[in-house]
DNA sequence: CCCCCATGTTGACACTGTCCACATCGCTTG
DNA sequence: CAAGCGATGTGGACAGTGTCAACATGGGGG
């Protein structure tokens, strides 16, 4: 099969290969260059589809962020109703992410510092699902009145932040046994804690 | 007064400079012979104080914990004999040190993966003196006695780094009245919650 | 059917990290 | 107190990088 002049989904071919390259050395010292070796292609290539090498970082950091609310929503269809399920299905949902694609998860989290303002595509959209469903909580009445869904939200996400980020940092073993016993933990820290009507 | 062929501190001179630059950009993209130039030096002074670009990184994120661990320190003495407040003042000593100083905790926690098993110089003394003030706790009783001092460490480590990571990231923000309504509900959460006898 | 424009290529430039041989100093030792 | 040696800084070189500009190609819409 002759490679043809046009590549057809050379974009699509670089963000997966550059993901490849992440997780082979576990660090963000890839090259711009090396990615198009890999894909095949010259080194400028990439220019017709990044602006350069920021705009496809920032390009991986979303799709890290879909690919985290796509596991999120799946987490949540397979809930059920409770909203207290409902709502450690995404927390299980969050770690098992940051445990299965560590270093997606540390890119996802490598951003440029101060960055509320500017959030990366999809980032908004995973916060919006924990939002929802502790709205819901919220409205169930499993969960106090007086914070508002977004404050118990980001309540929620540190909470699990900060293990997932421990566990990453291999500061925590991630063993299936220790993850359902923190996750257990974690829920009723939460829900019989901080956010204890 | 002449520049002297020899620079007298070269390697403070560099950290210092690396920290600034960081600072000043957000983002740990500067390059070396940046640095050398903003210590008046050639580009290959540096070289003479450190094998290579890495391993100026890593004396940068040792610093970084040695400064947490000495801030630690002195929150602790002035935080007198009750085994509680000593581990509150831990915890607010993290979250301030984050947010005073973001990008050298972006940095040190930007490590290459995990690195338990490496850790940087000063990061497991940081830790210690964590787990050492939850020994207290243990001994004064204060606490649940079915985990062990380094698991109750981590415990009140993932707790509050979640809550630094997401105010660093901008998405909670560090005004005074919030980092102190904060640490309070940590503090509850933890010796109410988790560490609950 | 043809031609236009998105996609890919070639060539170039300034700059980077790192290696090497050499220059300059200041501290130790006799 | 001299000398010289090891630590520190210099200068030059090289391959590899990100990015720009000009050119080539060919598939899909008129």
């Amino acid at each position: 099969m002759p490679r043809a002049y046009h590549h057809g989904n050379l974009r699509r071919t670089l963000l997966d290969a550059a993901v490849a390259l992440f997780a082979e050395r576990g660090a963000f010292d890839f090259t711009l260059r090396e990615l198009a070796r890999a894909a095949g292609v010259t080194h400028n290539a990439p220019y017709r589809h990044f602006a350069g090498k920021a705009e496809l970082l920032e390009a991986l950091r979303s799709e890290g962020f879909l690919a985290l609310a796509e596991a999120a929503q799946a987490s949540l269809a397979a809930a059920g109703d409770d909203p207290r399920k409902r709502v450690r299905a995404l927390g299980d949902a969050y770690l098992r992410f940051a445990i299965d694609e560590p270093h997606r998860f540390r890119l996802m989290l490598h951003n440029p510092l101060g960055g509320a303002d500017d959030p990366v595509v999809g980032q908004a959209s995973a916060l919006a699902i924990l939002k929802d469903t502790l709205e819901e909580a919220r409205r169930a009445g499993v969960v106090r009145q007086d914070l508002s869904a977004r404050e118990l939200a980001l309540a929620a996400w540190a909470l699990v932040h900060g293990l997932s980020s421990l566990m990453v940092a291999g500061q925590i073993p991630a063993d299936d046994a220790r993850v359902r016993r923190y996750g257990k933990l974690l829920e009723t820290t939460f829900f019989e804690g901080i956010a204890r009507r």
